[in-house]
DNA sequence: GCGAACTAGTTTGATATCAAACTATAACCT
DNA sequence: AGGTTATAGTTTGATATCAAACTAGTTCGC
């Protein structure tokens, strides 16, 4: 949870969010950036919180998908797929690894890369995760609406390749 | 920069998002939460860069915003609207304050309480601040499109309010 | 009035992240 | 072949953040 309840200013809702009370935030309001980052700490704690049930973070399950979708792949383009420093993902992979969720060889002929595999037991965290994902798309579908969901992807994507 | 250039699965676009070539992302493509992250980070990372210019971290933006609109502010306050929590908040208005940008008192009636506010130097930043944000909402602005921007922000709010 | 319960802010410890420097391998070029 | 350049992954150092424990000051209930 963040932050007590305070008496001034602003209150929070019944989970976790912020709802201001008699704050001015001036152009904030209206800014994308600012709701942006708003939306999406929610939407990371909601997910957060649900993950941790099966005790996994909530950064495994971007990790798990990609490695299952793509056999093979190697830490680098995981890393770029994922959108993080792949100095990041050293200790993720690893703690994968340790836990026995990722199998990790070296390629035999660049012996620099490592592939990465789910292992069995991998496979079966992910669909966990998998399906604690999907209620967390739901509650966000019911936000959003069906009929605005397929736009405001787009226009997510959109950001995210077109921004400088 | 985020990652170097890898030849396999990804390469990078001129402003570092990630433009994926060949890695399935399975569900990961349709769904909100992923979408929501990159996006919010891509984003995040430009304005960092452009507040960068003027000697600022992207976190300053809004904690003076929210500073200059609400004089007198706490900072338990502050750190709810801003979405933080208050012990987040504690080493950034220490900076501020030791950089002369921001004026904190006690309050006489409660002396746990601090007031907060700008100094004449915290407006000048504020100002130049809010320019360089600016230039930032235009570029936003032209990837959502005019039409959808206020259903966008609409959506972000209810995210950021309802999500559980 | 005085102890219990509460509140504002700080400290401490843990986590995630990036960026730059580093190690080891591989590819390239003459 | 041998030196230069590039790549995969790790290490290291810095930053931002949260959450829980803590300190100092306030309010409430009796």
């Amino acid at each position: 949870m963040r932050g007590s309840n305070g008496t001034r200013g602003a209150r929070r809702g019944r989970n976790g969010e912020t709802v201001a009370e008699s704050i001015n935030f001036g152009p904030l309001a209206h800014w994308i950036g600012f709701n942006l980052r708003m939306a999406q700490e929610s939407a990371f704690q909601a997910f957060s919180r649900r993950s941790q049930e099966i005790g996994e973070g909530p950064g495994r399950f971007a990790t798990l998908t990609l490695i299952g979708r793509n056999p093979g792949i190697s830490q680098t383009a995981l890393s770029l797929a994922a959108g993080r420093d792949k100095s990041s993902l050293t200790p993720v992979v690893e703690d994968l690894v340790r836990r026995g969720l990722v199998a990790r060889k070296r390629m035999r002929d660049d012996r620099r890369t490592y592939r990465l595999n789910l292992t069995a037991a991998g496979k079966k965290t992910l669909t966990q995760l998998t399906r604690c994902a999907r209620r967390h798309e739901r509650n966000l579908d019911a936000i959003i609406g069906r009929r605005d969901r397929k736009r405001f992807i787009q226009i997510l994507k959109r950001i995210a390749a077109e921004i400088e």
